[in-house]
DNA sequence: GTGAAAGCGCTAACAG
DNA sequence: CTGTTAGCGCTTTCAC
């Protein structure tokens, strides 16, 4: 026997399927008699009857699934900063009784957008997780594509495109400044900037924080004080052995564009003898949970990344729920966690 | 415009929808001419056509999906040894083309169970991870929920009842076997094990793991030095300077059942200013990526959690696509880590 | 070879 | 108030 379906439960009760879903579904109908919904009920009970919710879905055009793609290639469950967003999906999601489909890779790397926005019929709407994988042309081009395809989707992190879409972010421009007047209040002349990749636009958004914020104070941020790793530890061991080769003038400061630079620099920190904050004094960008877990304790801006996924899902549940929803680009407040290094 | 159907495509190269299907779906069928068949192609890729995955599903009654049940309070990503296994998972997902579904809770706690199998008809099988919160009595409930509604599932981690099913953990008793074999070599004497919750089947078969090792050898694990945690912290330490109250009569050496434990035996060992192992011997079972974190690095019985997710989910896929398939109930090997800490 | 028809399980609109 | 009808978009038989 297969799983008992309306039409069962209808001829038992000598009614039509019709009636039968609309006794289940709308609870305190009163389309239909009495007698006959206790009936239906009864029947629906003994023969544990549950719905077929795939057919539901087709017929309501709505699955409340929401899909979630993440450009990375290592297993995204041990990124700490995916994970903490996706707590916070999770958070709005089951609040709001939604269900998360985590699309796997399909492996190959081209064709994997086009791929997965077909899937994503499963789905009411995507999420998408950008990391430092995503070219801002690619992001760009996806975004085209899924309103060609009238697909409704959120992003979360590193967008800084012309497209308006609904983006939750953080401002990276203003930790920038931030992390630049922190400085400059600790008396710091000599700063430099440890950052990912060139292209990056957060790094981009850093730097000109940064410069913002020395502008009035004759302290500057000279290309050569801006180290680009490519989040190679050895790049990054390069780069800090030039800024620190001449006892002179090497920097007082450095400021880390994000948690995997962070730990490239302790590990020079520790790999060259060097204690922080007299020898040089350490200020971060990162996430909150990563950051705490590390001894020293760094001082550093941290980022509401549960926040932001519970923040990013609500949109994305509003959009879809709500036709006249507008798009919005939401960025989120950073927060200031004093720690031993400036 | 909504999206195009089959039924398009067909009306616009004069066929009827089944040969488009059978075009798009069968790659080289002889059941439709060539040319009728390159007009549907074109004319697919015209139109931009995407299945409709939910259509499709319905009718061949699988969605190529998997649903994942976490029984855990805090958000699920948090959690290392999970995220381990859903790594784990994913690896084996995307290679033999499924997708994940991550069930959010539904809050209510008693009828989660219930209502997420019947969510589940959105998927083709269930994985389930068990937690330290599932009680035996729990899941052989839901067990015998789930082979009544002849739902595929298999189970990963913590699970010692009689029926058989599908499953995928870690051997336990020969760990602490290994655990007791390990400290005796060492020349230990007063050994003292400690345990999470009194009625966790993994601890009961860590403790008959521990004194089969000692059984020729005149050690005993008296009751005495099972500590009982409940993972609260101050409870660990309670058991710990019970232990430790008297010089003479303490244990020189510690086994830690799991992560957590192990976190605040490391605590209490900072707190009390102890020195491992030349005050007390530290060995401890968790997971890899966990434990080699930790400073000092404990010597350690290593859970190979990631696999424990690959296997589990390539025996669901098995279970699901192969109808003759047989229940297994799979105890991966643990691996030894020396460490510093015995 | 080809196309038409039946049906997956459900719901919403429509007559009675 | 009640029940019947017509699809949702797809696939697989089955006749032609």
């Amino acid at each position: 026997m297969s799983a008992p379906k309306l039409s069962d439960i209808a001829k038992r009760a000598g009614v039509s399927a019709a009636a039968v879903s609309i006794v289940l579904n709308h609870n305190e109908t009163k389309r239909v008699g009495l007698a006959k919904r206790q009936l239906i009920l009864k029947i629906a009970k003994e023969l544990g009857y549950t719905q077929n919710v795939l057919a539901k879905a087709l017929v309501e055009r709505r699955t409340r699934l929401l899909g979630l793609m993440v450009p990375l290639r290592d297993p995204i469950f041990f990124n700490q900063f995916i994970a903490q967003a996706l707590s916070g999906i999770q958070s709005t999601l089951s609040s709001r009784g939604y269900n998360l489909l985590v699309y796997s890779p399909s492996g190959r790397p081209g064709r994997a957008t086009r791929d997965q926005i077909l899937e994503s019929k499963f789905t009411d709407g995507l999420i998408f997780i950008n990391t430092r994988l995503c070219a801002p042309r690619e992001i760009s081009q996806t975004i085209h594509e899924l309103d060609e395809a009238k697909i409704k989707f959120v992003m979360i992190n590193s967008y800084y495109g012309r497209e308006l879409i609904d983006y939750v972010g953080v401002d990276d421009f203003a930790i920038g400044e931030a992390a630049g007047f922190h400085l400059l209040a600790r008396g710091h002349k000599s700063i430099a900037f440890l950052s990912g990749s060139q292209h990056l636009p957060t790094n981009l958004q850093l730097v000109q924080g940064m410069r913002r914020a020395f502008s009035d104070s004759g302290v500057e941020l000279p290309e050569s004080r801006i180290g680009y790793t490519e989040y190679q530890q050895p790049t990054a061991f390069m780069v800090l052995d030039r800024w620190f080769a001449s006892k002179r003038d090497r920097p007082t400061a450095v400021f880390v564009g994000d948690d995997q630079l962070l730990n490239h620099l302790y590990d020079y920190v520790e790999a060259r003898n060097l204690k922080s904050p007299s020898d040089i004094a350490i200020l971060a960008r990162g996430n909150a949970g990563f950051i705490s877990m590390l001894r020293p304790q760094p001082t550093a801006f941290a980022i509401p990344t549960f926040q932001m996924g519970e923040v990013a899902a609500a949109r994305l549940i509003d959009s879809i729920e709500n036709p006249s929803h507008r798009r919005t680009r939401i960025l989120l407040p950073f927060q200031f966690m004093p720690g031993q290094t400036t």
